[in-house]
DNA sequence: ATAGGGTTAG
């Protein structure tokens, strides 16, 4: 849809005025190369005992698996690192059930693991929708003597919210400053603003961006990421005048609109056949990248 | 020492 959108207003604005695409610079012609002590690096780990695995190689499960068996018959054994860096490719290929497999093998064959482990194990469950494995793993931390951090509660409330469990998120929440657990952040707040606007509860997400902006929370000031989220729910509601009005205010609080915030916009504008507006949005979307074009000339 | 979390669209 937003192609299509973009589409025709790069169509309006091209026949309405002339731009110039051979002034363009092709700055990486202008970088030389030069020496760099990258080499040297490159050398210690040629030599080194540990033996590098290729993970850029990953193409389906199964490759996965056989690296998995590779690194656990390894011996020196890899390091944390390296068992995390495999669960974590495992779960961005969205192979959850796969990478909890793995973690539960790690356990049983004794493998290095840590909080990130563990952090990444949680993901999973919670992408499996099921929060609540999750927070069996938590006792894993407390058991092995690993303290969850503020990323750890951050997955575990997007678990929560992520399968409609809205008071509980909120209960822990509260439970990170009453237990001194740790201290929420700019991730914690959006992802539960986030939580409401998919909930539909578009009038409580933003209640808690005005207490956010009033410096409550004990949070800094939210970010341009809590203001996409309400800007882009109230587009996909329909109150495009309501996003306007609080991207209008972005400047004011010395929030810099980003690519996402421009594309809610221009979509949220040309669903509703205001396709006028949305060409102007466009046209200063545009001018940013020109002024960093122009200082590398 | 190859590690974990938040936004749109496709």
């Amino acid at each position: 849809m937003w192609r299509n959108h973009a589409a025709m207003i790069l169509g309006r604005i091209i026949s309405n005025s002339s731009f110039n695409s051979s002034t363009l610079p092709i700055a990486s012609f202008l970088v030389k190369p030069r020496f760099n002590f990258d080499n040297l690096t490159h050398q210690i780990k040629y030599f080194s005992a540990y033996p590098r695995f290729d993970f850029g190689s990953i193409r389906e499960p199964n490759d996965a698996v056989a690296l998995f068996r590779e690194m656990v018959r390894t011996q020196p054994r890899p390091y944390v690192t390296v068992f995390n860096k495999l669960l974590s490719v495992v779960v961005k290929m969205k192979q959850y059930s796969l990478g909890l497999h793995l973690f539960d093998e790690m356990l049983k064959r004794n493998a290095p693991v840590n909080h990130y482990t563990l952090s990444i194990a949680i993901d999973g469950c919670c992408r499996l929708k099921r929060p609540d494995f999750g927070f069996a793993i938590l006792g894993i931390f407390f058991k092995r003597g690993y303290e969850p951090d503020v990323v750890t509660f951050n997955i575990l409330i997007k678990g929560l919210l992520l399968v409609g469990r809205i008071p509980e998120a909120a209960k822990v929440l509260g439970k990170l400053s009453a237990f001194h657990l740790c201290e929420p952040n700019e991730y914690t707040y959006n992802t539960i603003i986030n939580g409401l606007c998919k909930a539909g509860d578009i009038l409580q997400a933003i209640e808690l961006l005005c207490l956010l902006e009033k410096g409550k929370g004990s949070c800094k000031q939210p970010d341009v990421y809590a203001y996409n989220i309400v800007i882009d729910a109230l587009c996909k509601e329909g109150k495009v005048d309501e996003a306007l009005q609080l991207f209008s205010t972005l400047g004011d609080k010395g929030i810099s609109p980003n690519i996402v915030t421009y594309n809610s916009i221009v979509d949220g504008l040309c669903n509703h056949r205001r396709e006028d507006e949305a060409e102007d949005i466009f046209k200063k979307m545009i001018v940013c990248p020109d002024v960093v074009t122009c200082n590398i000339c």
